[in-house]
DNA sequence: CTTAACTTGTGAATGAATTCACAAGCCGCT
DNA sequence: AGCGGCTTGTGAATTCATTCACAAGTTAAG
């Protein structure tokens, strides 16, 4: 399959999102046109998005809503129920186990990892916390297919390189670091300074 | 000044990570090679990138560290301490409340909004949290530069009008949706559902 | 002073993503 | 059945971003 670029992938996600909120209110059909005004985006990026996975509308019609929406599951592959942990039980970590959006999109929270004592054996929001010594074990019976990171910087990359030899595939990482890893490890880094300084950078340079 | 591209912004944040790596463990000169390792690219990319602003390196020698810190400093606007303010102080809003690296980089917290009353009048890691319906009261008299929102996504567009109807000229956005907002207002937008999306398709779609 | 080893800065070339523009298909009306 | 109004799907054109490749500048050593 022809290599689909990441920002076609996060518009895809904005469509599916769009459709659920018409499928909600009832509407049956809806035009590329419709699409991109809500997705502030314009309505031949939505139809080339599209075509690289098969035509899905009618001409002269639009979309059928419940159809779309199905097909960009299965495109993104929320069709089945994805094993998460969490690694890293601090602030960031108990937001994001706490997070109905997750479960909603079938992101199913296994469990949360962290070193401090204090934390291990308690629950986070009804997921149990567990020592990150057993890591390697925890992974090898538990199998999840992504990890979520959230522990300071400099422990990330350490972490990065069990998880790899553990064999995960997949890590949303938070820590404001730039991790190393194989080309089949997926990995999507979210850095909020670094989001920060983009609107620093706005605000300072404007013409 | 020519447009720059949000890409290029994001790694000049990078190279200005890696730069104070090396700041303290005082080196005082890098080249583009090392810094392009570091961040995952190439040479030629960071020589690019830094032609944009000027040219800050010596040939045969490569770039002063602290001189290329300090000017990536500038040109991201980071001479300044920009003042921000929070609205609302959930779980996400209480994790970024106490992120340590705000601060650090100048992004002074002010303040965190809420409309739950049993949450206005308490702390927030040392920040006071405020009634939401004394927003543009509050605004108009702190001035923030920028604000982070991290309200449910229903809520995220109508307290965006109020705050650019306000002067509001910057927004980091941790709601789930589209905002809509004229085009002097810069809006960095962190969708973690959608970064999950992004793993959940690069796992189901390998070669 | 000359040479060798580096490294920058930048036009030109390439590659990737977006936008244009239009033939082809669908619906409803007469 | 034929026409008018829409909307899709997609090659072609364009715009934007990255990579190449090399002249020009710097240092260190003989």
């Amino acid at each position: 399959m022809k290599r689909i670029a990441d920002s076609t992938v996060r518009r895809l996600s904005a469509y599916l999102r769009f459709l659920e909120d018409f499928e909600q209110r009832g509407l049956a059909t809806i035009s590329s046109e419709e699409l991109a005004k809500r997705g502030g985006t314009t309505s031949a990026q939505v139809r080339k998005d599209l075509s690289f996975f098969g035509s899905f509308g009618k001409r002269g019609l639009g979309y059928s809503v419940p159809e779309l929406a199905g097909r960009l599951r299965e495109i993104l592959g929320l069709g089945k129920e994805w094993r998460v942990v969490i690694i890293g039980a601090g602030k960031i970590g108990a937001a994001l186990a706490q997070y109905r959006g997750f479960r909603q999109r079938g992101f199913n929270i296994l469990a949360a990892y962290d070193n401090n004592p204090d934390k291990v054996g308690r629950s986070l929001e009804g997921i149990p916390v567990r020592d990150t010594s057993h890591l390697e074990r925890d992974l090898q019976r538990d199998k999840p297919d992504i990890v979520v990171l959230t522990v300071p910087g400099d422990e990330a990359q350490a972490l990065v390189d069990r998880m790899v030899k553990a064999g995960i595939k997949a890590i949303l990482n938070f820590a404001p670091t730039q991790l190393q890893a194989p080309p089949d490890v997926a990995i999507k880094t979210v850095n909020m300074a670094m989001e920060l300084e983009g609107l620093s950078f706005a605000l300072t340079n404007r013409d």
